[in-house]
DNA sequence: ACTCCTTACTAACGCGTGTTACTAAAACGT
DNA sequence: ACGTTTTAGTAACACGCGTTAGTAAGGAGT
């Protein structure tokens, strides 16, 4: 070093106001530790501050389910942007959702993170209730109604409704519904919920026939688009509730020889870059995907700084049908 | 605790061998360690044992090249597959192209990762070559010439060749190429090279006119072709080394009026999710992306561990074309 | 009875930083 | 001239673990 004690360099380059340093002293430890090309090591600053800048995004979904989707993209950049705002780091762990309790805490209570943001969670999931009690910072992202945690997700419910009443304005009727995921997961029963809600408020009364679950990727579209043209109901516009999974319906539908918008009008959801390029672009609901990351990614940093201040972290942001050329009035 | 010294934990918890324990004291620990729910503090380890059990992976785009990338998802999953394995955790991270040298090291000068994997790395990147001769684990999932350090990559160069002596099989002569970045990023040249070298090896003369560079997205895909078909070029094929980027192209076909594979043929590049279930199915080059993830996470581990131990560590994957319904024999 | 080895454990230090309590010197006030 | 405050800096401890060197107890050998 260049004279001066380890403390004073501390001092120094953390900027504490509480404390004097001469100018002079100041500058000699800067320019000795612009010199050396010092950088702090992180690893003992985080023992020291009991911070360590990370946070986790934990994604409980199967290693295929991660590979096939189409939206993480985009949520992994706003959660980038937003955490190199604020000079965080992103820690990506995954759960294979078959892993008993303990699972969610492994980063948690090696505090290897300083909180985390929980994507896609189940509502079967009983980790979750044990979360609720812990003290770990965790933001989810999705909204489940029995726990008290913090959420942030979109309004899928009025989401799902505006999109299935557009075909309903269109003149539809038989409106079958394919969703983004198995009904554990959060999402799933809003946006069917949703859309049996548009239909019953236009006097529609609601077949369970024309309900298709499907799990995340284009695979599992294609198959429940199979089954529901196998079915022997008849529908003429079809609400799918993830464009990833729209990919693969709409190849059902054309080896059963139907054309979009002609003779099947879709609906997707997420908006996904693929969707504006399809043929024909597809009309979807335009998930605000870059800004559900960021506003996590803020309201976790918010949780970590001050505490549970009070009032309940919880928001539901807006969507917006964005309308293209998938559907045709009848 | 339960009656035993702090050294004693340490001892068991981590199974060192070198030294004597009784069986009784053994499970005494762990009794207690069990009943406590102890873990241990990873922050502490880090410091303790100078490693963070961290692994970072490195993105070398903007923001809106990662959140468009319909690539990434594999990537990610491999690499949280691997690294779970080996009980190591994945840091993601971002790195706009025009930060100046030290940008890399942000992360490794203070220690907070072990190594990192460079995804898409430039061919312009001064960088790089600092990267050579500073102690940090690097291995680059691209290969670049002039540099030694440790990469995975899998051959473009024949695999761009084998897609288009494809289409050339099937009587193509006019082949059009969209490469799927700019000429900075290292599988640019390699995959142009391969079409080219499949076209002087059929002894037909490369035309400039008929190659343009996309930048990742469907977007730039959709930009490249209208220009292509703007040019007044004449073409009954393309090769559009990217899948993504062949999303937009096949949109600008379409808005032209021309049907794929009728009036052109189209091999595309990556075997993103989307490519089996387009319409029609792409003809594409498979990349194994999930095993390229792990084949460079388990590179790093051993560069970690045994440090640069001789052999050059550089492996070359091979790929292999998908033959689908986008080509026809002219 | 003494040395020598083995077994089973622990004291003490180090990892690289943040932070608190304290001190020495200088400046100030009367 | 003396007490009091301010200024500028440092020593020492803490963070929670890994690890090396060392020790006490017990057994074996002569």
């Amino acid at each position: 070093m260049a004279g001066v004690s380890r403390t004073t360099v501390s001092l120094v380059l953390n900027n504490v106001r509480s404390i004097q340093i001469s100018p002079e002293t100041r500058q000699k430890v800067l320019d000795a530790a612009n010199e050396l090309g010092y950088v702090p090591d992180a690893t003992a600053q985080a023992l020291a501050r009991r911070r360590t800048k990370l946070i986790g995004l934990v994604l409980t979904r199967t290693q295929h389910h991660i590979a096939t989707d189409a939206f993480l993209p985009r949520i992994i950049s706003g959660l980038l942007t937003s955490a190199k705002k604020q000079n965080v780091r992103i820690l990506v762990d995954w759960m294979e959702t078959e892993h008993p309790d303990s699972a969610y805490f492994e980063l948690a209570r090696a505090k290897r993170i300083d909180g985390m943001i929980l994507s896609t969670p189940r509502l079967d999931d009983r980790a979750l209730k044990a979360l609720e009690k812990v003290d770990v910072p965790t933001v989810l992202m999705g909204k489940i109604d029995g726990l008290n945690l913090p959420f942030i997700d979109v309004d899928n419910l009025k989401a799902a409704e505006k999109a299935t009443a557009y075909m309903l304005e269109l003149g539809h009727r038989a409106i079958a519904c394919i969703s983004s995921a198995p009904r554990e997961y959060t999402a799933t029963p809003e946006r069917v919920g949703g859309y049996q809600n548009a239909l019953t408020k236009a006097g529609i009364p609601i077949n369970e026939n024309l309900i298709r679950y499907a799990d995340f990727d284009p695979k599992s579209g294609y198959d429940c688009m199979q089954s529901l043209l196998q079915s022997g109901e008849s529908f003429t516009a079809v609400f799918v509730a993830s464009d990833n999974v729209a990919i693969g319906a709409k190849a059902a539908l054309r080896e059963a020889n139907l054309r979009v918008p002609d003779d099947i009008s879709l609906v997707g959801f997420d908006d996904i870059p693929w969707a504006q390029y399809s043929d024909p672009p597809l009309t979807t609901i335009k998930l605000p995907a870059e800004l559900l990351a960021q506003s996590a990614c803020e309201l976790l940093l918010d949780l970590i700084q001050d505490g549970n201040a009070g009032q309940s972290h919880q928001m539901v942001l807006d969507t917006e049908l964005i309308i293209r050329k998938s559907c045709k009035p009848l």
